[in-house]
DNA sequence: TCGGTTTCTGAAACCGATTTCAGGTTAGGT
DNA sequence: ACCTAACCTGAAATCGGTTTCAGAAACCGA
């Protein structure tokens, strides 16, 4: 476990000048090329990622801060950034903001120097930080959620309101009116059109949902579960409910299942965010799918060119379309009262 | 978009030397530390962490080395090696390496000379990356998964061996004789042992299973409905089914929704990790559980003190306990032949 | 063979921080 | 007031590359 050679060391054992090593490195014509790569090959020589950014003041490195690496989401456009990079000498940072600003804040703050660019989903819309990014001078592209100083930066986002909206048609079409939606962080780009894409078209049938039709559930299983027990006890509970992400959705699921509600027929369910999970369910979930992997690659080429500098002008925004996968959690409205069955607990 | 200041610029604003400033951000007592900081709060400096490591040798990064994150119990792992480094101001590398040895290779390459230490889980038993990180004299701790020169690295590992037996056991228990496996990578330290864990326990039963009994799946959905579909062709299916991880399990529950078979009527189902679905589905599905942001949290926890030198002596060799999960997926076994009612197939 | 390019090379400066070293200041004891 | 010890401080060397600069070598046509 010797100290790693450096370029002198190769350069002393090809018989040349550091400085000529280092040109062949960077790929100029130089004579004593062969000579160099055997020397390289004999020292297992790595040029020093440290020395070479100091000079450059490139690190060859990107962050990807999410929110919450457990949420499959995130985790597939992990993957789909990492697809990209994996062809061009990029390494990822990743980190976690666990949805809170403050921790975003430490993060990004530690990060920033450490990175050539940033790919952001941003815990909520009105924290400081991409603007901060922006100041630094760090390329930047918003996945999923904007910032407040919208149009400075690129943002991959899909389409929520649309989304929600046609989860909600889709319960409409079924002859629903009592039809009650679990929200996200109303903080964060998705929370919020998700739910505006449910209230427009609510009220586009003119229908008022009763204020407790609007759940908050923070966009964690536990709050899913929360807020679906809410909404069973209510004295008159809804037919049909809009869950706005995945992770509230089991736990939605979990709490009909303890109270023993059927679905669809004394609740008709739509997910946000496909899971192979919701095939196998039964009956299986109906969701709004839209192209994760996509995303988080969209994005990841997004920055890369604007590092390139192939990218000129102003922000690009892109909204990828959702689409509503039927499944089998939407049914008719239930006639009168909901049945109980509430499933015995095990020990 | 200024450059960012350097620690000369801090020493110029507050009348000091550059050293000085260096040694008052080490924490030395300093005459003028009020107005050191006063300058670096104005100037908003923040040390190169280039520089810094160029000239000590610390990155200040762990790398955290995973085959997929887009599994669940990979993505805890990360949520755990995470909630031990934000406490500490070391930042984490994450790489998927996607189950392939290649692919590790080039990652560890990259990331060898960037990181002061290494959490890795690798792709298969028998590649060579973990003895080239001993010899590159990066501190290792390997995740889930051991490497050829056992006893040279400290390891986090579950007791995959009782797993498997715990869960044959509890199929044996209810009179299941024809128990199949879908298994993972047998060149994987988990795939390995918990096939072995199924035969042995078998084999202690005076029970010889027939060869096709034993489906590779590969770790992946895909794989597991590939493995489940072969066991349901066969003349004589077996009444139980035990399968090595949770992505095969989504893939296998789906074979076996798709070809009409009933769970436990006609097929008793032991899947390895839990997760919130399996709680919900129909009937919940019983499983191996284990500690998984512990067992990331325990080896970040491993490799801090290993790089500390606070954890001398030889590498340690942890096994965390594994737990059966009894919910609904398990009965009697079947009489007779199995029942198919296919599942119609949507548009 | 000679002038004029063109191509290649090594020495040296540089990136931003840390650390050593030697000198300077302050405090404390008599 | 004087001397020693304790404490701070700035200049300079250093980490391992990259880049500039000026000079040397090779190449070309005449």
């Amino acid at each position: 476990m010797s100290k790693p050679p450096t370029i002198t060391d190769v350069a002393d054992e090809a018989g040349v000048s550091a400085s000529t090593v280092s040109r062949h490195l960077r790929g100029d014509r130089v004579r004593a090329a062969k000579r160099i790569d055997r020397a390289i090959t004999r020292l297992r020589y790595r040029p020093s990622p440290a020395a070479r950014s100091l000079k450059s003041g490139k690190t060859g490195a990107i962050a990807l801060v999410v929110p919450d690496v457990t949420n499959p989401f995130f985790a597939a456009v992990v993957r789909g950034a990492e697809s990209i990079t994996s062809q061009g000498g990029q390494t990822i940072f990743l980190a976690n903001t666990d949805e809170s600003d403050d921790r975003e804040t430490e993060i990004i703050e530690d990060l920033v120097s450490r990175v050539d660019g940033m790919l952001l989903a941003p815990a909520s819309e009105n924290n400081p930080n991409p603007q901060r990014l922006a100041d630094a001078g760090v390329p930047t592209v918003l996945i999923d959620r904007e910032a407040p100083a919208t149009g400075c930066f690129d943002t991959v986002l899909i389409d929520n309101y649309g989304g929600a909206r046609s989860a909600v048609e889709h319960l409409l079409a079924r002859g629903h009116e009592r039809i009650a939606t679990i929200a996200g962080s109303v903080a964060s780009t998705p929370g919020r059109l998700r739910l505006e894409g449910y209230q427009a078209t609510m009220a586009g049938e003119a229908i008022e949902p009763p204020a407790d039709f609007v759940q908050q559930g923070g966009f964690k299983e536990h709050g899913g579960y929360q807020a679906m027990m809410q909404l069973l006890a209510l004295p008159d509970p809804p037919t049909a409910v809009f869950v706005a992400n995945n992770l509230m959705t089991i736990g939605a699921l979990r709490a009909i299942k303890d109270i023993g509600v059927q679905i669809p027929d004394d609740m008709s369910t739509v997910g946000f965010d496909d899971h192979p999970f919701s095939e196998i369910l039964d009956p299986p979930l109906t969701v709004i799918d839209r192209p994760m992997e996509q995303q988080g690659a969209l994005a990841m080429r997004m920055l890369l060119s604007r590092m390139n500098g192939d990218l000129p002008g102003a922000a690009k925004r892109v909204i990828l379309d959702t689409r509503l996968v039927e499944r089998g959690s939407c049914g008719p409205p239930r006639k009168g009262p909901m049945s109980f069955h509430p499933r015995p607990r095990g020990p």
